[in-house]
DNA sequence: GTCTATATGCAGATAGAC
DNA sequence: GTCTATCTGCATATAGAC
């Protein structure tokens, strides 16, 4: 590693780490979103330090100012993506009791996000295609992962103990939601014309299905009538 | 068009009719094997024609006599890849009458398959990155789709008719197993120590709960006692 | 911080001997 | 059919003026 690289990568380490508190709006930000659009776009090798340069309008010696080098400014737009994706998790807190809702408001939330989900999957497709394994983006991937299933599992759980659910393994089935929603991504940038909204919707109605499967008996021998509120 | 591309793009095509029929193992057969793998590993740009050369044990200008272009081997990777995906559709006719097995054969098949399902989904990926569309690669993998739920779809229908599943679309829940297996690839692709046959069989747990979702209530009331046998 | 100019290497592709 | 040798251009990356 030049004097240079280790200049510019604690440079940017330090930058980094103001992002969350301070919103200063640079050229760097410039080039990040330009680098994470092409990149998600056209694939890491596709793209050149000069398209990036000429998308973000900037110069592209600029690039190497702010990033050691292509690869470290893939990183940084991989980081940057994975911190746009994050769904948030504010609003649903209100939701806590009904737990229908809050699936339901997890479901809307992930579809208005599509678009950087989508992005930041095709990054780590093609980080785990070149690219040698890395403990931070390893690190990076499986918090993103966790984040995107925590609120569903919690969601499920308060369900099953509200009696609303029957008892599934939580892990295992936001897993398969989570999995499934990796499938509707690719999906919707491989096959022509794929409807992602009615991919979500019949993943939805599956997943409810699954919930309560083999609750309607015993709903119907007590004589309760939930009304099935997520049936489209 | 050079005069070159031409004449080499016609033998080509003459070589893939043939190829069906007698299984002449040639070089260009070792190329589109390394091209395959090397491809779906790393990427289009990120193989180099020497790469492939290397792997598959040939010169590099070799190629150029096989295929006119990098462009136009990595679109007969991709066919070739097509063709190896196919789930063999033989051995499952003589479960016809019995739609349960017939869809646990066809998972079963999946399972099989999943490396060169997985190559050619991320041929794809990588086709509708930087390439413009072209309509024969277009229906390939429209047929593609279409021969990998087909049998899915008419089992499904089968089951229905026997009044072993309830009334759902066969078209909306064959093309939802259809995007999750897209996702089980690519998560197998990106998430560490991701198990892929722990993921098959969840798919398939949800996927009979729901094809049975609301069977149950009936079944107990006409004292019919079907095994469940697809229940892990 | 931002620019111009350029070093260096490797990629895709071809010519032509055998 | 298969090889060696090579052309051409563009990519990453750097030097250094302002």
């Amino acid at each position: 590693m030049t004097r240079q690289n280790r200049v510019t990568s604690q440079k940017w380490q330090g930058r980094a780490q103001n992002a969350t508190r301070q919103r200063n709006n640079h050229r760097s930000d410039d080039i990040l979103e330009s680098a994470l659009r092409l990149f998600s776009e056209q694939g890491y090798t596709a793209v050149s330090i000069k398209d990036i340069a000429k998308a973000g309008g900037v110069n592209s010696a600029l690039i190497y100012y702010y990033f050691a080098s292509k690869e470290h400014l893939f990183v940084e737009a991989l980081k940057y993506s994975a911190r746009a994706a994050v769904v948030d998790q504010q609003h649903s807190k209100k939701l806590r009791n009904d737990p229908v809702a809050e699936i339901n408001f997890w479901f809307d939330a992930n579809i208005r996000m599509s678009m950087p989900l989508g992005q930041m999957l095709r990054l780590m497709l093609d980080y785990r295609a070149t690219r040698k394994r890395s403990a931070s983006i390893e690190r990076l991937i499986m918090d993103f992962y966790e984040a995107e299933t925590s609120l569903l599992r919690a969601a499920i759980n308060r369900g099953i103990k509200g009696g609303l659910f029957q008892q599934v393994d939580t892990v295992k089935t936001s897993l398969f939601v989570s999995t499934h929603l990796d499938g509707l991504m690719v999906a919707a940038s491989i096959r022509p014309n794929y409807d992602l909204a009615a991919g979500f919707l019949q993943m939805r109605k599956i997943l409810f299905a699954w919930l309560s499967y083999g609750r309607h008996a015993e709903r119907r021998k007590s004589g309760v009538r939930t009304k099935l509120r997520f049936v489209a």
